[in-house]
DNA sequence: ATTTTTATTTAGAATAATTCTTGATCTCAA
DNA sequence: TTGAGATCAAGAATTATTCTAAATAAAAAT
């Protein structure tokens, strides 16, 4: 048996697919993911990937990210008109964007918390998927403003 | 007095801006996206305008939603990448969209319900806006697909 | 091991929604 | 009426993303 085995490295073992191939250049581009879990964009994701393989394109970085995406690897995370951004996190959870920081944080969902529940849907709707987005200001960013304002 | 005094009529009044005036291309704009409360993109609504107004500018449209939407009289709703979408219903609510007839539903918020108190936000977060998008199949088109997969 | 097939990578061109620029036109208020 | 600022309009520019086509790499078949 080789060395480690992560959920990167087991091919079409997580995807719909019958042929995904986790290439040297999609490893990289999830192990940028993986390494700082702040959202960023196709871009720089792109310019994290070449620091650990100089050769990369960006039309590969977007493939890698849109594959993955469909694979179920990653999520694809919008942010109004944005560039989008995108996440491993694959627990369902939702994003708060801070409008100071610009930084994205992942949302985790309370236990027994029932969504769907909360809305008027009509009778017969299939629920595929729920987005949530957030924004607001960062508990980090919101101390700095108090202060920032109180002294005037 | 004049004719029908609508939301749409009164200029300044609604927004957090000094100097919104509600000019005839923003009306017209505002009066498309009453007349068919079906979430059109900017180019669709462009369309529709120059019904009314045939002069107007895709351009100006697009000013129109920009400034409109800052003023809060209507709502830009994005769903992915795709062109974004504009909505005058200012009640609290979420989008429905349906990936077999592609149409966006308001889904209203039941009442008492409590949208933060599902999520483990961080302890000081300052929550401005909760966007909220489900995607699906309506129950029109649901059982529409029921049909036609039975019969094969 | 060699060939064949298929998937992937890559650079650059193309696309599409949106924003920007600039000058003309309109509106408000002095 | 006149001047300042707001808005409109046409087209250019931007930008994230997708597409194209040729080169490369990996898997499957021989
Ligand atoms: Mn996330
Ligand atoms: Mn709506
Ligand atoms: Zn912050
Ligand atoms: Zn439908």
């Amino acid at each position: 048996m080789p060395h480690s085995s992560s959920i990167a490295e087991s091919a079409s073992t997580h995807s719909g697919f019958g042929d995904f191939r986790m290439t040297k250049q999609r490893k990289v581009v999830y192990d940028v993911l993986m390494d700082e879990r702040d959202h960023p964009t196709a871009s720089e994701v792109f310019l994290r990937a070449k620091g650990k393989m100089p050769g990369i394109s960006l039309a590969t970085v977007y493939n890698c990210l849109e594959t993955m995406t469909q694979a179920g690897l990653i999520k694809q995370v919008n942010v109004d008109r944005e560039a989008s951004r995108y996440c491993p996190n694959l627990r369902p959870h939702a994003h708060f964007f801070c409008s100071e920081c610009e930084q994205i944080y992942d949302i985790d969902l309370r236990r027994h918390a029932d969504l769907e529940a909360a809305w008027e849907l009509p009778e017969g709707s299939r629920i595929d998927h729920v987005d949530v987005a957030m924004k607001g200001v960062c508990p980090k960013c919101g101390s700095a403003t108090d202060l920032s304002k109180s002294e005037n």
